[in-house]
DNA sequence: ACAACAGTTGAACAACTGTTCAACTATAGG
DNA sequence: CCTATAGTTGAACAGTTGTTCAACTGTTGT
């Protein structure tokens, strides 16, 4: 994944005034590693087949070519986002037979979902 | 923004056990614009530019200028960045003289971005 | 009125992302 | 052993995204 905050010139003018505010600002700032794997966690989230994998999911473990029936998508193309999903331990699965069972991997992928929800529906 | 979870024939065989997991699946999915729009609202948060952005002006608002400092970036970047945190609602600006100052629009910001530091952090 | 600076904007470009396609592995059943 | 189906994978392609650059608006101070 891409990431790049340059260290960069700064090209405008440093009143004193405002000098405080930046230092303030970068203390809010946290590492730029974790930084990263925020951002990389979100970008899972940020594609409605991920999310419809996710919804079709939970509660129901189901196997690829029914995900791939429900959302009405190849298996290929829900096999290549199972894969992004697995990575991001968002998904487990289990072997049964010739099929391969994908369940949400905890509660904690439909809170954050959640609040996404409430967040939109205010607006 | 793209979307496509297209009307897809499914390729695999339907064997009648599963027809009902592809039933329940499907009860489990949101309409498709709210699928929709909720990935548009995690991509917001799905680059590490909108996140800095996001953390420098936590509690303290600011001007473009500063936050371009404060993350090592050109005005110009930032500013485009700004455009979409404020066409998501995800931040509000006050004009003083020749600035714009920049803040959260409110609390629902730090909320999410928490549930999903907790959730990277377990990992 | 003019110069200087803050901020915005659109076009262009490179990098990245998601789907498709074809080839592959693996398991079940005859 | 052979075939059919489930699933995975890599390459390729089109569409999208983020930064840069240059040009622009608007406000302040002289």
């Amino acid at each position: 994944m891409n990431h790049n905050l340059q260290e960069h010139l700064p090209e405008c003018e440093a009143h004193e005034e405002h000098a405080e505010l930046i230092e303030k600002g970068r203390a809010h700032l946290p590492e730029l590693t974790e930084l990263y794997d925020l951002s990389d966690f979100f970008k899972v989230f940020g594609d409605s087949t991920r999310l419809g994998i996710l919804f079709a999911i939970d509660g129901t473990p189901m196997c690829v070519c029914d995900i791939a029936q429900t959302l009405g998508m190849t298996k290929s193309a829900v096999s290549h986002q199972l894969k992004v999903l697995r990575q991001n331990r968002l998904v487990k699965y289990s072997k049964v037979g010739k099929n391969v069972f994908y369940e949400l991997s905890d509660d904690h992928v439909r809170d954050i979902i959640e609040k996404a929800l409430e967040h939109i529906e205010e607006n």
